[in-house]
DNA sequence: GATGAATGAGGATTCATTCAT
DNA sequence: CATGAATGAATCCTCATTCAT
């Protein structure tokens, strides 16, 4: 990034001032992150997250309209995060896949947080909702678009519609993390990951591959 | 009392004191529903839910220690109709039976409404949440019995973990009704039937059933 | 009274209905006088004073306009228990007389018990002031009017004003009780007494009347 | 900012934040006070203090955490006032002393106003009682050790207890200012003070310092 | 008369937002 | 630009008082 560049050609250690300025909103925007995390978002007020980032009441409002725009501004930054690689499923055993690819995600729902502190804001900010909603959705063109190709090649179900399936693994896959809460054990991402097989592939494809893996396995 | 022996000579519906302010309990705890769910629980404040409700303020707090109390006080008097019966898995065409329940869930849902100010409340309101996570564990509960069963029977899959199932189906059923805000188009419930029957029956037993069906028809 | 009366000639068990509205009167004054006492005037309201009572909120209304007039009452009723008898200084050990008057006078202020709630509402009462200063003036006047006699008969210091000697006996007399809280140890009323003895009498007097005591002591 | 260069040049008492600051909790304890004394503790609110030291609400709670806090802070701020010094009975005319000492310990008194608030309070709140009473154990302790030292010049009454004698001079110099109420007419001190006299020295010691000053008197 | 539910004005307190410094 | 004190509308909740039963 251009700071590091600027700092690394020995310039004057002044920071010029957009870069103060960015670093205020980065701040802000952190400590934000933080609070509505911690505390939800309507518990949080615009002074304590100021007060967080160690700048003024009054800056926050130069860097952010208001809460709410922060809250938009996170999920901007970080709703690209979601975003899945579209899966191919020829190439490996796909429960292996699928369980690593929930657990890569229950990362990045971690680190972003801010699902918690979603419902509660959805029902009452549209705009908000919106912004969501093209994200899940471009998710969901992404998956749709991976299981129409295995369509194609035979490999799921015939008789189930795709964009249902497609909704499912969504829906397995972002709440997997919190199945540990009503079966009172750590949550077996695998187990999940069959789940999701069962939805997607009949069981002839799933012999197959799983043929083909131990023949790989074995000659490995 | 005067209200008991007017009861008793038959007399016309007499609204006795106690009525009547069950009466107004009543109307209370239906107007923070509406409010509840329309503009959010943090957005509504106990004034508004008396003013809906056609009383005083103070007459809210006759009734209710506050706003919480009553959200719980509907917890307690709806969370009952979430309750299924304990599935029966042998009797029917298992597709139809789950869509006929997903779609009796959806409205019981609707009819509460309150699913979409709950994720609002659960993280920081301990004592609802667990309220909530009794209810979940007792149809998880329900549900897992049935599925056991099936089990046994030789019905299900093998190979899968019956608890990791059970919160699979819960939560598609339990989200079903909100597909159709990432698909653009009316929930399909037979689509998500099937996806569920796939989590639990392997495709033979499926088939079974529906030659076993196909049969009743043709007969009937 | 005539309650007992009424009881003593076996007359009909019914309570005539002024005796009973009588009886409620004197419940709620007593709640009242309990609360004030124990929580304070300000933190007791009308609806505790008649749940203690044991009758409904309006019938506290029916009774006393509102808690202050209760209050009045409440101090008509026991203000003359307040009144002291007008001492006759020749009598007897002046100290001991009035060491046991001052115990005597604590025990009806706290029967009483009212004069922890007046500081909180003189200063803005004028009407609740007023009577108390009519019932202090009474028993100044009588205090004084015995310092006179007294004085006639050349038993008091002669160059102090009798009403500044009434004053400082009345506020000893009237605090003796708080005297504890300041030293830490439990009144000592004897002590008091003779404080108000030096103010009252020459010490050739208060001689004079330990010798005769002393005799009479002697030949008792 | 023109703040800064007023410093520079110099300027007299240019007020900085910190001091606009202090300026305005002043504005506030002393309108607390004011209207403490005229309205009473519990009439007075927040709201009407901050209305009259011209600051809106929320600023009143900028400075103080509540009335009550206020309160204390009024009185940490002057109880020291209430602090007398420690008399040197042997110096000149004690009844002269005392008066002068009364009349400037009512013009505290009647500076600082609270005393009439005070005991509205003190009932219900211990820590406030515990402040008062520290003030007054070091008042006690100071008057205390006065006549210790004139005991052991043989100035006082051998039979009096000094810890009661102590106690009634306070009770008396607490409450002169008072007198007036009940004796319709003004309060005179030279009065109370003679009384005073005659609780902690005998009349020839008296005498002795009446002829002393009789005789200084003449001579000068 | 008695009841106690209902009323709603009013007090304490918070917090999003502004603005003088 | 940054600051943070100041603002005052808006909440929560209480309680004196009324009035239908």
């Amino acid at each position: 990034m251009s700071d590091r560049e600027e700092l690394l050609v020995g310039r004057f250690p002044f920071v010029p001032k957009q870069e103060r300025a960015h670093q205020k909103r980065e701040a802000l925007l952190e400590s934000g992150h933080k609070l509505f995390i911690s505390k939800g978002y309507e518990q949080t007020t615009a002074k304590e997250i100021a007060a967080d980032a160690g700048v003024a009441t009054g800056t926050f409002y130069r860097y952010f309209s208001d809460k709410r725009q922060l809250l938009l501004s996170l999920l901007e930054d970080q709703i690209e995060k979601l975003m899945v690689p579209e899966p191919c499923w020829r190439t490996s055993d796909p429960e292996r896949l699928i369980a690593s690819l929930l657990e890569a995600h229950e990362q990045r729902l971690n680190e972003i947080g801010l699902h918690r502190v979603l419902p509660e804001l959805v029902p009452k900010d549209p705009e908000l909702a919106e912004v969501l909603m093209q994200a899940k959705r471009a998710i969901h063109e992404r998956i749709l678009s991976g299981l129409k190709k295995a369509y194609e090649q035979g490999l799921t179900w015939k008789d189930l519609d795709l964009e249902t399936v497609t909704w499912s693994m969504m829906l397995l896959a972002e709440n997997a993390h919190e199945k540990a809460k009503q079966c009172d054990e750590k949550t077996d991402y695998h187990q999940v990951a069959k789940v999701i097989c069962r939805i997607v592939f009949p069981p002839d494809v799933i012999k197959n591959w799983q043929s083909v893996e131990f023949n790989r396995d074995n000659r490995g």
